[in-house]
DNA sequence: GTAGTTTAGCTTTTT
DNA sequence: GCTAAACTAC
């Protein structure tokens, strides 16, 4: 087949064609990034006769992969299965296990998920005899990361004053300590966590120059998609990767770079020209997906961001429908009026399921909506929340495997050990734990001989146990996948212990595990698959993690989360939930930057719908089974646009702090020439102690007020000193007049009758 | 020491 | 509402 390059308008010919040499594609939402990518894939391999071999081409999530991959095979066939392309974690992790020993691993090292990770650091630190309190797995987990992906090992960590300084001055100084024991443990066991992918593929690379020539010789040309969502390890590589051929061709949007919390940098982007001054810029700014009023209002949300490069989104398609507002008292009725919404539109346009999509902020918003669409019986599907990879049972079966391939992974024995119950519980773990480390001995070893250091009965369980898994590993290599998985589920007793649970969720679990065993299957009867071990199912699934059944081809609603919704497009588009501390997140309020990730996350939803989207939100909310109140802060005020539009800026500001302290609170709004005037109240609360903290001051702003703030932009710029003892203090704006909303981060300006529900 | 039962505490987003 | 810790009974 011929390389589409006419289906493509100029700048996305461009971006196409112009392979050689450092290149940088600023895609704004819906101007057809994925379409160029693999045009220009498609375009090295048939009209530049380059070895697809030698492409290497970057995603971040599996989904992407996969759709490129059937992308570029439609249009260049069988040669796209060559091409080097996949997420930057299965990559490198195939990149490792081929040079795995060069830097202590065997090949078949265990990949750890972040459960894993907590429940080794939780192990640690209670070893360490540290107060569980302070050092939390997620705290230290978090700092651990953020280290490894600056390219921080433990050893560096621990050396350089700096980290110690910041952990003392966080009250946590012995992080550096249980850094160092994490990694030693996490080398014992032959297991890599998600960011040790990244690092120890750079310091393979940056170790052994031999293996880095071998690379760069390799990957003739480059391709990272979602660049703005890359951490510095991820760049640093990719860099080095570049390093002979240096035609590296990054494609990304910064207004949608939403990963900052998993060490995203925008900055990769923003400063990416500063590495490759020779670079080649095409901006796609033509959006084919959205409405007018989308893209508009979506661009006035980010239009104040100081961090973001210069571009101008625009649309060719109609103004369209006003963004609509669906307001509801509680959570219930919020599911309700959402769904009865989307009944009504598609019963009068006739239109699909899959032309709608309901977004939220977080997972645990699902459950309401969920409610609402089985009571009107609206088929819908779930993307990403609790996988069918992270269901225990699942994780318990695949724990077996796992440590049958190998014996070192401390996580998945202290998962199976006593899975179903085999009276070995967690002292006598700890003993053998404990044993090992002082004979020096894997704690493999102390299994087998267990009678050494255990007590009788129990020893005999423990032996009993490693034999079981000693026999199945015997036959490895002689037998496949699925026959080592169903004989290990049947030997461990696991399949019958759920059988003979007869409950409802008894039965889903058992099913589950039958569920992944015919997975399993799937895996060694696919005739392309040459190598059916287990050791090959395992290297896929640790990665494979989220892409449960997805094609199931029916047509369904989707829900997800704003992250989860990159890259997808729905002609509908309902946004739940935009209420104070939820979106934007509370735990977002804290910094500008922080602040403007979350207008980028609002940006990312918006620029979803092709028609319309609808935001709506609730006045009460149940939260860990309780009723809630929500304060949705709400503006009142001039209706004039046709779209929505949100000016800048905060309306309230969150801080916690356990002493003492002043400090003084800067925010800002918009007032708009048309609008006379608006009623502001400050109020300071105090959540704990300091019952003298009373809401406080009224005052009047108007339009003639607004100043340039250096950090804000144009608005009311409003200090409050807040003295006083306190868990949290907040400022909070209300007034009154009516139909303009204000979010705690934006104010909304809505017509009349846009107002639904 | 382990298994079974009750209670406390928690939730942002994900490879 | 759900999970992990704490508590209780063997």
């Amino acid at each position: 087949m011929i390389v589409p390059l006419d289906m493509l308008n100029e700048q996305q010919r461009q971006a196409s064609v112009n392979t050689e040499g450092p290149c940088m594609i600023i895609a704004g939402a819906g101007a057809g990034k994925t379409k160029v990518l693999t045009t220009r894939i498609a375009y090295l391999i048939q009209e530049k006769k380059v070895d697809p071999f030698k492409i290497l081409a970057l995603t971040f999530t599996n989904k992407a992969a996969n759709e490129m991959k059937k992308r570029i095979e439609q249009v260049v066939g069988p040669a796209a299965k060559s091409v080097w392309l996949g997420t930057f974690h299965s990559c490198f992790v195939r990149l490792l296990r081929i040079e795995a020993d060069r830097i202590g691993y065997p090949s078949s090292f265990s990949i750890y998920d972040t459960t894993d990770s907590k429940s080794l650091l939780k192990s640690i630190i209670k070893e360490m005899n540290l107060d569980d309190k302070t050092y939390t797995p997620n705290t230290v987990l978090s700092r651990i990361s953020s280290a490894k992906n600056r390219l921080i090992t433990a050893q560096e960590y621990i050396n350089n004053p700096i980290y110690q300084q910041d952990d003392e001055e966080a009250m946590k100084p012995r992080v550096g300590e249980v850094f160092v024991q994490y990694a030693k443990r996490c080398l014992q066991a032959s297991a890599m966590d998600f960011d040790d992918i990244l690092l120890n593929t750079y310091l393979l690379l940056n170790q052994h120059l031999d293996i880095l020539y071998k690379y760069q010789e390799r990957f003739q040309y480059i391709l990272i998609d979602e660049f703005q969502d890359t951490n510095l390890a991820q760049y640093a590589i990719v860099k080095d990767l570049a390093g002979i051929h240096k035609n590296i061709c990054v494609v990304g949007d910064d207004a949608q770079s939403i990963y900052a919390f998993r060490g995203a940098n925008i900055r990769n982007i923003l400063n990416f020209e500063k590495d490759y001054p020779n670079l080649t810029i095409i901006k796609l700014e033509q959006n084919y997906r959205s409405t007018q009023n989308i893209v508009e209002a979506a661009n006035g949300i980010i239009r104040n961001n100081q961090l973001q490069l210069k571009k101008n989104v625009w649309t060719a398609n109609e103004k369209g429908e006003v963004i609509g507002l669906i307001r509801a008292t509680t959570d219930a009725e919020e599911g309700r009026l959402v769904t009865a919404s989307i009944f009504e539109i598609k019963m009068q346009n006739q239109l699909r399921n899959e032309d709608f999509a309901i977004l939220y902020r977080t997972n645990s918003q699902s459950r309401a909506i969920e409610e609402a669409l089985r009571k009107i019986n609206l088929p819908y599907r779930m993307l990403g929340g609790t996988s069918f990879y992270q269901r225990k049972e699942v994780k318990d079966l695949l724990a077996y495997l796992r440590f049958i391939v190998n014996h070192n992974d401390e996580e998945a024995l202290k998962r199976i050990i006593n899975e179903p119950k085999r009276g070995i519980g967690p002292s006598n773990i700890e003993k053998m734990v404990v044993a090992a480390s002082d004979h020096g001995i894997p704690l493999w070893e102390v299994m087998c001989n267990a009678k050494n250091f255990l007590s009788g009965r129990v020893a005999e369980a423990v032996e009993e146990f490693a034999h079981m898994i000693q026999t199945i590993a015997l036959d490895l290599t002689k037998k496949d996948a699925y026959e080592i998985a169903s004989e290990i589920a049947k030997r461990s007793g696991l399949l019958k212990s759920l059988y003979e649970d007869k409950t409802v969720e008894g039965l889903a679990r058992y099913e589950n595990v039958q569920e992944l065993l015919s997975g399993i299957k799937a895996f060694t009867a696919n005739p392309e698959q040459v190598d059916t071990s287990l050791a090959t199912f395992l290297q896929d699934v640790a990665l494979a993690a989220n892409n449960e059944n997805e094609e199931d081809g029916q047509d369904k609603i989707s829900l997800m989360t704003i992250h989860a919704a990159k890259g997808l497009e729905f002609k509908y588009v309902y946004i739940v939930g935009i209420e104070e501390d939820l979106f934007p997140s509370p735990m977002m309020l804290g910094s500008r930057e922080d602040l403007e990730e979350e207008r980028r996350l609002f940006y990312v939803a918006l620029t979803r719908a092709q028609k319309k989207v609808f935001l709506s939100y609730t006045i009460s909310r149940y939260r860990f089974g309780k009723l809630k109140q929500c304060e949705v802060s709400r503006f009142i005020g001039e209706i004039d646009p046709v779209y929505l539009h949100m000016a800048h800026v905060t309306n309230s500001y969150t801080e916690r702090t356990n002493t003492n302290y002043t400090k003084q609170f800067i925010s800002s709004m918009r007032i708009t020439p048309q609008q006379k005037s608006v009623k502001v109240k400050f109020q300071a609360y105090a959540q704990s102690s300091n019952p003298a903290f009373q809401p406080s001051d009224t005052s009047q702003l108007k339009s003639g007020m607004q100043v340039e703030h250096p950090t804000f932009g144009i608005g009311m710029v409003i200090s409050v000193e807040l003295t006083g003892t306190h868990k949290k203090a907040r400022i909070a704006f209300s007034g009154s007049g009516e139909k303009t909303l204000l979010l705690s981060f934006a104010k909304l300006k809505i017509l009349n009758n846009s107002v639904e529900g």
